[in-house]
DNA sequence: TTAGGGTTAG
């Protein structure tokens, strides 16, 4: 059989047959010399369309350049589908050619050719080239609008996208023109995407109003987006309503909810609208999905889910995914096995910046800091160039294992070296850092030096610092500070309280008492997570709700008593000072992670290891008394604080009590 | 020819 006509390759059958001959024997030269007239331009443009179509964007152009070789002269349709594996490719110099060639045969005025254009330069990052095609264009349509918006906003201007809609709206209703130019869905779906980007609810509702008007409300990706973009704004309530009310859903409608759930930490809502897709069936979930599952995972601690969710990835080999693939990085960090993390790691094909950051920060959390700093310098080694949350993630680490040379370098060194100029983040961690070393005068010189405002995080670093080294004076700097800062936040409060109480100040004390009490400042209630039997518990302080609560009461009595034995003391120092010392010990007794930790000691099986989450940093009583318990039981404990890991092995703490 | 969802820190 020999397909020679032109318009052969236009019919549903030559279509068919072409991505049956790609899918098996992808050699362009028998193709031509078996069954394509090899001067047939037409041709040549549907196995140029059908290779970009299929994602082969370098054989397409080796396709075009074959053509050329021939002499062929190009028509019309041969220059979208090329111009578009450039842009696939965001290859520059081939998107330049192929302009040029589009100028010399005269289709650069074509509409499809210039928005293909406008697209390749965008998506290359010439913007400047993109704005002067669009200047120039005799006339535009809705194409050429939108691929121009969507040009800035690929370029992170999405405010002069909106301003570029804005004008598409005027001339939209210039009745004075012959050709009128409509905005369809795929343009409302662009404006929508930039109010992702701005992140600012008065807008985001605008837009949300305009659309409802000219009727795009029905749209299922006009839907999609705009959840999205209230999600993006904060709102989670108005993306949750959008995505109830919605009469038909599709997967990418499941994966942005998922996605908006685990990246506000709501996990288990999260879970709920996957489980919701398993249950329907209508349609299976992706890499996508199990990226945001992974992420909910983490957030939660939910090791075994998380190992269900590894398993499903390689069942449907999408574990050169590299967002599958960092996300599994960072659930096995988060839930506490950063020997996984690192066997995944080592395993990935592909790793970009986010991956590499993902284990440098997760050796960092486990205060494996030599690990960290490993795999920071394989990183450079690998040529991947680190960025912003790269050294957040380095000086963390120094910061958590008390490395404060290492520290000081990679902070002087990210700007000479980087060019990244060390933002509040970075402050945080060198406060941090100095301040728990015990160089307390240097982090407040540092604080004084900074040329951005300090914040919460920075002025309570040093608070938490002074605590540690009971440096009264700083900590009454810091937590002046702090108190104007955020007033509402009991812990700063309760810290300088607990510093006073140290140096004997009782009048201090008091006084700090009943500050709190006129302004109603209550501690925000610590809870801890542990997972048994594939089910997560949630422990609140003082938690009588557990239906096992009588057990692992008993249980924690019989630990007492055997914790004593082996010179347990309470330490008291955390509690507030307004009750008395038995009513302080009570108190201590009852806090979440020690409830937690006894729930999992008695529902797993002996020679696992108990895995808590707190939400709060674990109090000093709490990590000496789990320590004992680690050692009485004879189990491995990790918990996972608000601000690192510990493993507790044999009655020490992989921290070495520094945190 | 144009559009929507995912990964790294504190």
């Amino acid at each position: 059989m020999r397909i020679s006509t032109s318009t052969s390759f236009l019919n549903p059958i030559s279509s068919i047959f072409l991505k049956q001959w790609f899918s098996t024997n992808p050699n362009l030269t028998t193709l031509f010399n078996k069954y394509v007239d090899k001067t047939d331009v037409s041709s040549w443009n549907s196995i140029i369309a059908e290779l970009a179509r299929s994602g082969d964007s370098i054989e397409a152009l080796r396709a075009f350049s074959s053509l050329r070789k021939l002499s062929l002269r190009p028509d019309r349709s041969t220059f979208p589908c090329t111009i578009k594996s450039c842009s696939s490719l965001f290859d520059l110099t081939s998107g330049k050619q192929a302009h040029q060639q589009a100028i010399v045969f005269g289709f650069e005025p074509d509409l499809f050719v210039s928005s293909a254009l406008i697209d390749m330069y965008s998506k290359c990052g010439e913007l400047g080239n993109a704005r002067k095609l669009f200047n120039e264009l005799p006339q535009r349509n809705v194409v050429s609008w939108t691929s121009m918006i969507t040009g800035y906003i690929q370029n992170g201007d999405a405010h002069e996208a909106l301003s570029l809609f804005k004008e598409f709206l005027m001339e939209e209703s210039d009745g004075g023109r012959e050709t009128k130019v409509f905005i369809d869905s795929i343009a409302m779906v662009s404006v929508l995407s930039a109010c992702s980007h701005i992140s600012e609810n008065r807008i985001t509702k605008v837009v949300h109003g305009f659309l409802i008007k000219r009727g795009f409300e029905g749209d299922l990706c006009v839907a999609n987006t705009l959840l999205d973009a209230y999600a993006k704004c904060g709102d989670l309530t108005i993306a949750s309503k959008i995505f109830d009310e919605m009469p038909e859903r599709d997967i990418v409608s499941c994966n942005s909810m998922i996605a908006i759930y685990a990246q506000n930490g709501l996990s288990t809502e999260a879970l709920n609208v996957f489980y919701g897709m398993l249950k329907d069936g209508d349609y299976n979930y992706d890499a996508v999905t199990l990226s945001a599952i992974l992420l909910a995972c983490a957030h939660s601690g939910a090791l075994q889910l998380g190992k269900c969710i590894h398993d499903q990835v390689i069942k449907m080999r999408l574990e050169d995914n590299v967002f599958v693939g960092t996300s599994i990085i960072d659930m096995y960090c988060k839930c506490g096995r950063v020997g996984m993390a690192r066997r995944a790691f080592d395993r990935m094909k592909e790793k970009n910046v986010k991956s590499w950051t993902a284990m440098v920060a997760g050796y960092g959390m486990h205060g494996r800091a030599k690990e960290s700093l490993e795999v920071f310098y394989e990183m450079q080694k690998a040529g991947v160039k680190p960025n912003y949350i790269t050294f957040v993630s380095v000086l963390a680490a120094c910061s958590h294992a008390g490395f404060v040379e290492e520290g000081w370098h990679w902070f002087k060194t990210m700007n000479q070296e980087f060019n990244i100029e060390p933002g509040i983040e970075h402050y945080g961690c060198m406060v941090d850092l100095l301040g728990r070393a015990g160089y307390l005068d240097e982090a407040y010189e540092l604080i004084e030096g900074m040329k951005v405002k300090p914040d919460c995080v920075v002025w309570g670093a040093l608070l938490g610092a002074c605590r540690i080294h009971k440096n009264v004076k700083l900590g009454e700097i810091s937590s002046r500070k702090l108190f104007e800062l955020d007033p509402n936040n009991c812990g700063y409060y309760v810290l300088l309280s607990n510093l006073y109480a140290d140096a004997g100040r009782w009048e201090d004390v008091e006084r700090m008492r009943i500050f709190m009490k006129n302004h109603r400042l209550i501690k925000p209630p610590g809870f801890s997570l542990v997972e048994a039997k594939g089910r997560v518990h949630v422990f609140l302080v003082g938690d009588k709700e557990h239906p096992q609560y009588e057990a692992i009461d008993e249980y924690l009595d019989r630990l007492y008593v055997k914790m004593k034995e082996v010179g347990y003391v309470p330490d008291t120092t955390s509690v507030l000072h307004d009750v008395d010392q038995e009513e302080k010990q009570t108190v201590l007794r009852v806090h979440s992670e020690k409830l937690a930790v006894a729930f999992g000691i008695m529902n797993t099986i002996h020679g696992t290891t108990v895995q808590v989450i707190k939400n709060l940093r674990v109090c000093s009583d709490c990590h000496a008394a789990i320590a004992l318990i680690s050692k009485i039981v004879n189990r491995e404990i990790v918990v996972r604080d608000s601000y690192r890991f510990h493993h507790f092995k044999d009655g020490l703490c992989s921290c070495g009590d520094y945190w």
